[in-house]
This record gives structure tokens, sequence and C-alpha cells, in this order.
DNA sequence: GATAAGATGTTA
DNA sequence: AACATCTTATCA
């Protein structure tokens, strides 16, 4: 396995995306490893009315707007974290919300956005870090490639505007992708 | 099985 | 006031 480097995340979102279904998502914690495929990922940039960067550069939403690979963790409905990986370039606020794993390797029950940061740990401390490299304490590897055919591309889920975009992809009949 | 409601805190 | 969600309760 080998690290995903900056050229993966400085490509158009929407590409980003889709490429980053079957890629291995890897976090450290407590001297312990904990690896996940990613099955099910949406889009998000700041030409789209439901990003959270849409609005311009916020202090909440600065990751997006970081470098390509860069970890945007925020809190969601008062309770729950969800964890995005910036895209595309710097200065343009664009990222990739990772909802579902099949769980590889310490984990277990993540098929929803905030279900994979708890079941990882991973909290607000790590927006802002650096997905490119293992001392992060969250990266991304390499994994199998997905075919075509697996791949479906549908609308987003729990969102009120552009709900017509179609910017989720997910792993055709994959078991841990989040319910409707 | 399905659908509805409640929890909860940060943000602009 | 809105919000990129999850769990529990209440039907059937």
């Amino acid at each position: 396995m080998s690290i995903i480097k900056r050229d993966f995340y400085a490509r158009d979102t929407l590409i980003v995306a889709k490429d980053l279904l079957g890629q291995v998502l890897c976090r450290k914690v407590n001297n312990k490893i904990c690896k996940g495929i990613i099955v099910e990922v949406e889009a998000y940039t700041q030409d789209d009315p439901a990003c959270h960067a849409y609005k311009g550069l916020t202090g909440r939403c600065a990751s997006l707007f970081a470098e390509p690979g860069t970890a945007y963790v925020y809190l969601i409905y008062g309770i729950h974290n969800c964890v995005n990986i910036s895209t595309y370039k710097k200065g343009y606020g664009s990222g990739v919300l990772i909802r579902a794993l099949e769980p590889l390797q310490n984990i277990e029950n993540t098929n929803g956005p905030s279900k994979i940061c708890k079941a990882m740990c991973i909290t607000r401390e790590l927006d802002g870090k650096d997905v490119k490299k293992m001392n992060s304490g969250l990266w991304l590897e390499y994994g199998e490639k997905i075919p075509k055919n697996k791949i479906v591309q549908t609308t987003r889920i729990g969102i009120t505007k552009a709900a017509d975009y179609k910017w989720r992809f997910y792993i055709k009949d994959n078991k841990f992708v989040s319910k409707l």
C-alpha cells in the first residue's frame, strides 16, 4: 500500500470524488491503525449552492480552500462530525465528503458520514491536517480500482439546495453504502 | 418493515 | 434560523 499523493487531489472535484471510490482511508490513534475502503462519496464545489464554501471563505470552511489533500472536519446538527478532503487547487473552495466505508481493520459499522468519524475517532482537531502525510494521523492509500460499471452516480443526501445535482457516487451492491 | 420526531451546538 | 445526521419510538 502506498500513500496517495498531491496530483490525485489536484484535479476536478467530480473526477476526484469518483476516483476516491475503492481507495483506503487510514487513521492512527493510540498506536492503533484503522482502515476502511471508501465506498460512497459526494462532491461539493464553490459554485455549488449546497457547498459550505459557496458564500466564500469563512472560518469554518477554510480547509476547503487549502492545498488539495487537506482534511475538512466540521460539526453538523450539533452532534455529528463529517470529514471531507479538499480538492482541485488552493484558493478554490471544493472537496469530497466521505460518506461510507467498508471496514478493513479495527473499525466496524461505518455506513454513514458521522459513523465513520465516530468509528475512527475523527474530530475537529484533524481539521486542516494534510492527508498526504502519515504523521497527520489521517491519510489515504491506494486500494483496488473499481470498474466503471460498478460505479453509480446519483443525487446527494440530506441537502435542500441544489438537490438535483447528481454528485454522489457509490459502489454498486456494496453493503456499506448508507441508506436513503 | 415504514415513518416521525428529538437531540444538539456552531455558524453567519 | 439553518444545518452535507443518527438514534429511538411508534406504529403496522
